[in-house]
DNA sequence: CCGCATCCTGCACGATACTG
DNA sequence: CAGTATCGTGCAGGATGCGG
């Protein structure tokens, strides 16, 4: 059947490479410790290291060192080195990194406000299941 | 103000069971296939199951049976089973999918509209370190 | 204090084959 | 067509120890 092979507009409107890069930006940005590092350096500003392993319970040092690598990478974060001894490193949110959690502040609110429905439809679901 | 080192919102104003679902939930529902379907959905309404593996092309059968039943469950889709041979199944979002869909819609526009900034931002950073 | 390197484990995910 | 079951594996991520 013919059809349309390579008809562009596979997803609607929206251009594949724009999709495609979009996807993968997402895919960084909505892991699950940039979130909450994202909340705590907009909750008390500029941190150092150990300061923000102190507020994310769960992660461990080398995820904190990763998160927080990646997020110097994609431009969320600036990472600043004090010379002195011992070392002081300071983490602190860029501009666009403050936007993105503006943006992400629309799914923040949406998890917190729909809680209860999520959690009554996994309640229906498992007992159907069970 | 002075600092209250005891106060138990080390989140500032956030219930830490709150937090504890929210980003439990957040972990889930930002799942790196799961904004694909919904956007899928909302594009082009209820689906089946086949037609929806085909305009997301890098998924396997496996991830997407699974990524659709933890939706269902999450009350984020409505499955739907004709008894017809050959067997009919669609999927459609739910209002709560709908609303997800719109939330994220934020962070989704944020990535379109930053994408340069942080393709430069890698690009100045991957030259700093290489 | 910061964070890199190493080792080790579990499980997320793909490939494949089989039912209703 | 839709879904489950099984097996194999690559890699995410925790624990530990060292180096600047």
């Amino acid at each position: 059947m013919a059809d349309h092979p390579e008809s562009p507009e596979t997803y609607g409107e929206i251009d594949p490479r724009v999709e495609a890069l979009v996807h993968d930006l997402i895919a960084q940005v909505a892991d699950k410790w940039t979130m909450i590092i994202i909340e705590v350096l907009h909750d008390h500003g500029e941190q150092r290291f150990t300061r923000i392993a102190e507020k994310v319970p769960g992660i461990s040092q080398k995820m904190l060192t990763q998160t927080l690598r990646q997020m110097e990478r994609n431009g969320l974060v600036k990472r600043t080195v004090h010379p002195v001894v011992p070392p002081k490193v300071e983490y602190r949110l860029t501009d666009l990194g403050e936007s993105l959690g503006e943006a992400f502040c629309g799914v923040w609110t949406w998890a917190e406000t729909h809680l209860g429905t999520v959690e009554a439809a996994r309640k229906g679901f498992d007992e159907k299941v069970g």
